[in-house]
DNA sequence: CATAAATGATGGCATAGTGCAATAGTTCGC
DNA sequence: GCGAACTATTGCACTATGCCATCATTTATG
């Protein structure tokens, strides 16, 4: 449709055909990566919100957290933490209780039920990718693995400084 | 933490190990697209919400839609829809008109600053995984390309029948 | 130690996003 | 011509969000 140009680099690489073919090749696979998150947490939808998911998937990743450390994790404003884990507290599926090392903070946790809803979706998403592995020839998947390691590498860390969150709601760690 | 089990695959192949490890190279390259993504978000994030760029980007893919039609693209209530549309008509992202051809429908598109908004977001989400890539070294490439579209064909189309709804917002089609 | 400053949790208010159910206008099949 | 089917739209309830104000607790400072 709109005209993509070309970013060669004129600096670097001449290459810039390759970049092109390459960024295409890269976000088509993000489609199946999302269509394959989506899909994952189909099972999930009808207990917790996506929002909500996305909170359990925070807290699973450190448990004994306060409000406010939360809210960044997530970003999005204290307050609007704070109701959402009231409504989970009542939904069973998270725990909060005052610190005693400090009675101005509480501390956030999954019950197990949260915690399963987590597991749940995490376990999904690697069976939908395995699956997806092991349907393609064993020769490709070493070149799989050097090919998406080169690449992450290449983006390195996500940006420096900002809170690293997650849009979509992947939690794996 | 949870032990994940092994899903060797007894009938196919017996590299259960290969799988597991092809799939945490998966998800992990997953994490970096979903910051990608959320960065190239953040450019436009002060004028529409996440929500409404979603809409945006599946006016962009089709116009003249009708609203049971964007609200099944969006997999959402056509109720919802019909609110989101007046929102965005009244910031002039949007242009709703009656169909001329039956009259019960109305027929949706972008408006010049609608897309506008769209082609921001796409330009530069391209343009950060293009800079990744060209930092990768040239000869990675070729491999990465050959990697991703064989992973892409092996997941194959998304789900049958589904609507294939993007929950992250990724536009490009 | 006493008091101001900083931290953290909450609540009030307004707006957006959602779904379900009901309603009203159009079009279609017979 | 009429009822069925399709569309848009609205009412109602609830979740998600941000900004700002308030209250409790802890920390820093003189």
């Amino acid at each position: 449709m709109a005209e993509h140009a070309v970013w060669s680099s004129p600096a670097t690489e001449p290459s810039g055909e390759d970049v092109n073919a390459v960024t295409t090749a890269v976000l088509t696979a993000s489609r199946l990566l999302v269509a394959i998150s989506a899909r994952s947490l189909a099972a999930v939808e009808e207990r917790v919100t996506l929002p909500q998911f996305r909170m359990l998937v925070v807290l699973a990743s450190r448990p004994r957290m306060k409000l406010v450390t939360l809210a960044e994790q997530l970003a999005v404003n204290p307050s609007t933490a704070m109701r959402m884990v009231e409504r989970l507290v009542a939904a069973g599926l998270v725990d909060r209780r005052v610190n005693p090392e400090s009675r101005r903070e509480i501390l956030l946790r999954l019950t197990d039920a949260g915690a399963q809803i987590v597991d749940e979706v995490t376990a999904r998403r690697r069976e939908e990718i395995a699956a997806i592995v092991a349907a393609m020839a064993p020769g490709q998947r070493a070149g799989l693995i050097a090919a998406l390691q080169a690449f992450t590498e290449a983006g390195g860390e996500p940006a420096l400084g900002e809170p690293v969150y997650d849009t979509l709601t992947l939690g794996w760690q």
